[in-house]
DNA sequence: AAGCTGCTCAACCGCGAGGAT
DNA sequence: AATCCTCGCGGTTGAGCAGCT
């Protein structure tokens, strides 16, 4: 049998979008606002299928939508946070106004990935590839579970693209250099890196804990101290979980 | 100038999640 | 509880372009 199209595929558009199609569903998304995806094409007359449209207003029409290349530290930034999220780009897009998930996803696979390879570093797991001369040390090892969540596991096996739970080690650097470091651990929950929070006035110098939603000053906010790891304070046990909202 | 190759990025596709019924 | 429906996400594709031979 397989899944129902998403769209009646005989009549619709395929392909890049015309000038009149653009303007068409801007007008239509001015007047009406977003949502209702599946309708809107027949409302705002569109040969095209909701999806299509949903992501053409996404990834191009959108007005909040910052055009041109990456700045350092929007890649910077990106490196980090792929680093502990993974492939997640819709997370990693709500840590970077006016860039989307898709832009973000083409610059990694384009640009980024091949920076990191040539730095030796995999750009998959943040670690030197073999006979590599990278110095990332990230550790995707999982934090100890609680035994709740352990038997939580035992029927949803862990995803470890999720990452809902993830260890922090510092660079080697400043386990050569502060011996007592203990290993920052960061335990994000998926629904607060969707709520999109923030500061606001753009991300230039937020800490890492600022730039996954941390409110600016509180603790495991280091905004204030640009020498440490990730933004984070080495010793320093930050928890997220606090970072829960609607 | 023509042909080839590699790169970029907009767009598509399939799937899973979650809400509604 | 089961099913349906819609939305959003991540992987992939391919048209268009630039650079090279």
């Amino acid at each position: 049998m397989g899944r129902s199209p998403c769209c009646e595929k005989a009549h619709t558009n395929k392909g890049a979008w015309t000038k009149e199609e653009d303007d068409r569903l801007v007008a239509y998304i001015k007047a009406h606002g977003e949502g209702c995806w599946r309708s809107l094409p027949k409302a705002a007359g569109l040969m095209r299928c909701g999806k299509s449209c949903r992501l053409r207003w996404i990834n191009y029409l959108r007005p909040d939508l910052k055009r041109g290349n990456f700045t350092a530290d929007e890649d910077d930034l990106i490196v980090k946070l792929h680093s502990l999220l993974g492939n997640k780009w819709s997370l990693i897009a709500a840590r970077l106004p006016g860039r989307t998930d898709n832009e973000i996803k083409n610059y990694w696979n384009t640009h980024v990935r091949r920076k990191l390879l040539g730095r030796g570093i995999d750009p998959v797991t943040h670690r030197p590839v073999a006979g590599g001369g990278g110095d990332v040390t990230i550790s995707f090892q999982a934090a100890a579970a609680p035994k709740q969540q352990v038997e939580v596991e035992k029927k949803v096996p862990r995803c470890p693209d999720l990452n809902l739970d993830l260890c922090i080690s510092p660079p080697s650097c400043y386990q050569e250099e502060e011996e007592d470091i203990k290993p920052a651990v960061v335990v994000v929950k998926r629904e607060a890196l969707q709520a999109g929070h923030g500061h606001a006035g753009g991300r230039g110098g937020l800490c890492f804990g600022c730039s996954l939603g941390l409110q600016k000053g509180a603790p495991g906010c280091s905004c204030s101290d640009e020498s440490h790891f990730l933004g984070l304070r080495p010793a320093a046990m930050l928890d997220f979980r606090g970072l829960e909202m609607k």
